[in-house]
RNA sequence: GGUGUCGUGGCCGAGUGGCUAGGCAGUGGUCUGCAACACCAUCUACAGCGGUUCGAAUCCGCUCGACACCUCCA
């Protein structure tokens, strides 16, 4: 007997940022999803903020994934053409750095490359479909600035090639996606400088001549030279999903110009609009300012992972983090500090230690106390509802008060309710969150020492029914401190890792 | 200056025209040799002012404050 997708039953509402509203989400081809979110620029390591973003589209790409799609998602590496600001002789970003550091351009993508997939997989962020990089995109970029010049939209001045904003706002509407208009914008800048090639300084460059120093070049029917850095996502994006495709992700600072000048290359090139549904995920922030690698407000993951830093008490596990991160919606602001982290942290293990109480919990003919599939409802309403982890997570700590009820006699479930509970437990807990479980992992290696513990419980055992009260403390707190915690209950001791 | 978002209890953080968010912390109880864990109960809210409404924290207006984008950033 085939079972239907989830997708069949459940009604997604995505909030699409280009109509400011939650929409009904369809797919243009049922059943396959395609989904490009815009990737880092590798020319140093990810802080705490970019991994937020790439979290919170994980969570998107698990959940559509759990319901039953086919997806196809698309997520870039930009290894050249993002430059160091939009002024003429504004410098490439990886470029600049090779020079800094006296490296070849690649061995710096390379090394921020590597650190990228390294960290992300440390919190358990599932790889993308494809991960296509600028550089080795060069030819198709080229061929897209043919088309978009000879449907009228970009012009040659110099070696360059710039988009013609102002005849594209003609047929077509720029600011859309911002929200902005563009004769206001042209009325709030200054003057374009005397050596610009622009016709208005809302142009921006398809194709960049190279100074002589540049040394990340490529030949081209204008010069040698570079893509500019909005061109690569347009060319990427189109190549592996479609002149349309479904869900177009990034960071809310990337709305503009970045993906506003994205639609205006996909509708210049192809006359289409490319993207159905826009989604941007807000910014983590550090004393209440954005993250962000110019300013130096940064937190790094690995500092997180060390607790080596001021802003730290301890060190907290990937999964804690990224347990923290979902605990706030994709869409809000997110403060960090070390108390929320830990707050997170003692709640995330409650969690954890209630998975591990459903393992052997005591059935019953009945459940009483909890409607088990309301509340299966309810998990999917939330995530339905734009991916609100954090009502899921509220409906999860539901099903742990449940759960620790059982455990101590107050309530009772069913073999049926309990596979139930249990499954459904399993696919948010890890599937869909991709929390790891960090109880078992330490569990699978400490056989051995689980036998000493229980040793050592059954000798406190002894010492407490001879009220040697002394010796038993002994016990408990020095593993205690060694961070292994006894829990007496009513049917003897078991203990935790900390 | 332009555009936009937001302001929730001790902290973090959802939600929303009338119904308990949740986590952490606190308080009282159960359990315990004492604790811890767990369970039960429980206290602190919706920036300020005005308006719409039978009813607003939720809608509208103003004030104050914060942040984001308008240069590069997830």
């Amino acid at each position: 007997m085939a079972v239907a997708p989830l997708y069949k039953t459940q009604e997604l509402k995505i909030y699409n940022s280009i109509s400011g509203q939650k929409e009904v989400f369809t797919p243009i081809t049922e059943g396959n999803i395609g989904m490009y979110v815009c990737g880092p620029t590798v020319y140093s390591n990810v802080h705490l903020g970019n991994c937020r973003t790439f979290i919170s589209f994980d969570l998107i790409y698990r959940y559509l994934k759990h319901l039953g799609y086919k997806v196809r998602y698309v997520r870039n590496i930009t290894d050249a053409g993002h430059l160091e600001n939009d002024a003429d002789e504004g410098e490439d970003k990886v470029s600049k750095k090779a020079r800094l550091e006296q490296l070849e351009p690649m061995e710096i993508v390379q090394r921020y490359t590597l650190d990228f997939h390294n960290i992300l997989a440390k919190f358990n962020n599932i790889p993308p479909s494809i991960e296509p990089t600028a550089t080795g995109h060069i030819v198709e970029q080229i061929e897209i600035i043919k088309t978009i010049i000879d449907n009228g939209f970009a012009y040659e001045a110099n070696g360059s090639v710039y988009f013609d904003v102002k005849k594209f706002n003609e047929t077509n509407n720029y600011g859309k996606l911002s929200g902005r208009n563009l004769e206001d914008m042209i009325a709030n800048t200054r003057e374009l400088t005397a050596q610009s090639d622009k016709k208005n300084p809302q142009d921006f460059a398809l194709w960049k001549k190279a100074e002589p120093e540049h040394i990340m070049r490529w030949p081209s029917p204008w010069s040698d030279g570079f893509p500019g850095w909005h061109l690569e996502c347009t060319v990427m994006s189109t190549k592996y999903l479609g002149e349309q495709f479904d869900i177009h992700g990034g960071g809310m600072d990337l709305k503009f110009p970045h993906h506003e000048c994205e639609i205006a290359q996909g509708e210049a090139a192809c006359g289409v609009t490319p993207v159905n549904y826009w989604m941007h995920a807000n910014m983590l922030t550090l004393d209440g300012k954005k993250m962000s690698k110019s300013t130096g407000n940064i937190l790094s993951p690995a500092e997180i992972f060390s607790g080596e830093s001021d802003k730290l008490n301890k060190a907290f596990a990937p999964t804690v983090a990224r347990f923290f991160m979902l605990q706030a919606h994709y869409r809000s602001i997110l403060d960090f500090s070390n108390d929320a982290l830990e707050a997170s942290e003692k709640g995330f293990y409650r969690l954890m230690e209630s998975i591990g109480t459903l393992e052997n919990l005591k059935i019953n003919k009945v459940t009483e106390g909890f409607d088990v599939q309301n509340w299966i409802n309810e998990c999917y309403e939330a995530m339905n509802d734009d991916f609100n982890s954090p009502i899921l997570i509220a409906k999860l700590f539901d099903a742990v008060k449940f759960i620790n009820s059982i455990k101590e006699d107050k309530a009772t479930i069913s073999e049926a309710d309990h596979k139930l509970i249990q499954k459904t437990m399993n696919e948010f807990v890890f599937d869909v969150l991709g929390l790891v479980n960090t109880n078992e992992a330490s569990s699978d290696i400490s056989d051995k020492l689980s036998g000493t513990v229980e040793l050592l419980i059954q000798l406190r055992a002894e010492a407490r029914a001879n009220k040697d009260f002394a010796t038993s403390d002994k016990i408990r707190d020095e593993l205690l401190a060694m961070g292994i915690q006894l829990k007496d209950g009513r049917e003897g001791t078991s203990f935790t890792l900390n």
